[in-house]
RNA sequence: GGUUCCGUAGCCAAGUGGUAAGGCAAUAGACUGCAACUCUGUGAUCACCAGUUCAAAUCUGGUCGGAACCUCCA
């Protein structure tokens, strides 16, 4: 398997830590807002690079976390009159909704803040006491000068960083980069620590939900959003490295943003793609199609056009199938036996390649093509079919589109008979209208 | 000011040194009782300029155009 690493800016082939093993995290949703399709985007192509990773023999250990304490979720609150939890709780519901409507596999473990404060206290007194942060009227800052790699992942330099630094109106830190810690507040829900009653930064969450979820201070792959790479991923490494001197992932994975209409979707400017609509709108296995059309690092823009794309190639791989599924099923085939090694071995190197999934798509293509010209042999080539409609099915599985195998009831097979027999004796009426029963059975 | 990325046929989208995958749309044909489905054929010299090379969409420099990050953000 390779894939691009943020770290490097290059692609690079996975060496697990553990032999086919792959300890995996993926920064995940601040919940305090139903997902839109911008948080679509990673549930699908980290479930996608699961996959793949499964598919080639790993076993993957996958944990993602819910954000549920922040600014925005206890204005929220406020805004709603609710407590903090009812509000990151919802959300939290509608997240795993859209996770589970789209067919991404759940994470092993979905750790929140709430539940890991304990840990996130002892990393920040680690960190004091290394002398990589300080405290300042309660609040604690890191002390990013006290890293030297700080910047490597997003290849920034710490002075130029200076010069483009916004004027910040808190004057407490030594630094303008220093990032918070421990911000001490009598506002929302809070915690006691050593200094102050108040709640932990954002960007120590991660790092300690990492060391507490996985063995030692390393994992295989960290991925997450492109907008991720500075400051979050980058105050996550400065973290890791002061307190255990570590990188805290071998491989930073980024996913491009979501685009639509060709402009960056915002609150502002009122174009807000919320996940289960589109779902709604379109279905959950377009949906996914569309966002693994494109490759995962690129922007992906939505247009009516790249919906509309997607449906129609989706549509037409799923027909072929069931198109199978029934001739198989009319012919008493069991589906057993070995997958088209050719197709099979083209996607499976495609999506071995960073997860090259448009030319995986020229797989699927592939495919579909060559079962559809095994179903219009005059001969039936059962095994022929057999191997392509295996290939296809291991190709969904691992995009995770779904489908349903179709099997035949005895009213089936008759009506099936019944048409045939009227068309050869060219009763066209009657074979009319046991073709729109059949349709209307989803049978053709 | 700094850091990235992108510009490939009407549209979507791979390819990153050896002579342009795939899909959608369009169009011509085959198949069919008709239709749908399906199959076959048809299209680009890769924003522009200069350079390196036997050879460049692919490397280098420049020009033009677009985007993201540097601030909460998937």
């Amino acid at each position: 398997m390779k894939i691009f690493n943020s770290m490097h800016n290059a692609i690079e082939t996975v060496q697990p830590l553990i032999e086919n093993e792959i300890s995996m995290y993926v920064c995940g949703p601040t919940v305090y807002n139903d997902p839109h399709i911008g948080n679509a985007r990673p549930i699908i192509v980290f479930d996608t690079l699961r996959r793949t990773l499964e598919a080639s023999g790993y076993r993957v250990k996958f944990v993602s976390n819910y954000t549920d304490v922040d600014d925005k979720i206890i204005q929220k609150a406020k805004e709603l009159g609710v407590a903090e939890k009812e509000v990151s709780e919802r959300f939290i519901a509608a997240y795993d909704q859209v996770r589970k409507n789209l067919n991404a596999q759940m994470p092993q473990a979905c750790p929140k803040v709430t539940e890991t404060m304990d840990a996130i206290i002892a990393f920040i007194d680690l960190l004091v006491q290394k002398n990589h942060a300080y405290v300042v009227d309660g609040d604690v800052y890191f002390r990013v000068g006290s890293v030297s790699e700080y910047g490597a992942l997003s290849n920034q330099q710490i002075t130029d960083l200076m010069v483009g630094a916004r004027i910040d109106e808190n004057t407490k830190k030594a630094n303008p980069l220093d990032f918070t810690l421990w911000k001490k507040t009598d506002e929302g829900i809070q915690w006691d620590s050593p200094w102050s009653r108040g709640r932990p930064g954002w960007h120590t969450e991660c790092v300690v939900m990492i060391n507490d979820r996985f063995a030692g201070h390393l994992i295989d792959i960290h991925g997450g959003g492109m907008d991720l790479k500075f400051p979050h991923h980058e105050n996550e490494i400065a973290q890791s490295r002061a307190a255990y001197d570590t990188a805290i992932a071998n491989y930073w994975v980024h996913n491009g943003m979501v685009n639509i209409d060709g402009e960056k979707m915002s609150k502002s400017l009122g174009n807000v793609v919320w996940a289960k609509d589109l779902i709604e709108k379109i279905g959950a296995n377009p949906m996914r199609w569309m966002m693994l059309s494109t490759h995962y690092r690129a922007p992906l823009n939505i247009s009516d056009e790249s919906v509309e794309n997607a449906q129609k190639e989706c549509a037409k791989v799923l027909n072929t199938l069931k198109q199978a599924y029934i001739r198989l099923a009319r012919g008493d085939v069991a589906i057993i036996g070995d997958v088209a090694a050719d197709v099979d071995a083209a996607f499976m190197t495609a999506m071995q390649d960073d997860l090259n999934t448009p030319n995986a798509f020229a797989a699927v293509f592939e495919a579909t093509k060559r079962l559809n010209a095994s179903l219009r042999q005059r001969e039936f080539l059962a095994a022929e079919v057999v191997s392509y409609v295996l290939a296809l099915e291991k190709m969904l599985d691992i995009l995770g589109i779904r489908y349903e195998r179709v099997s035949l009831n005895a009213e089936d097979r008759r009506m099936f008979a019944d048409w045939e027999q009227a068309k050869q004796a060219k009763d066209y009426d009657t074979a009319d209208a046991y073709r729109a029963q059949l349709a209307q059975r989803g049978l053709l």
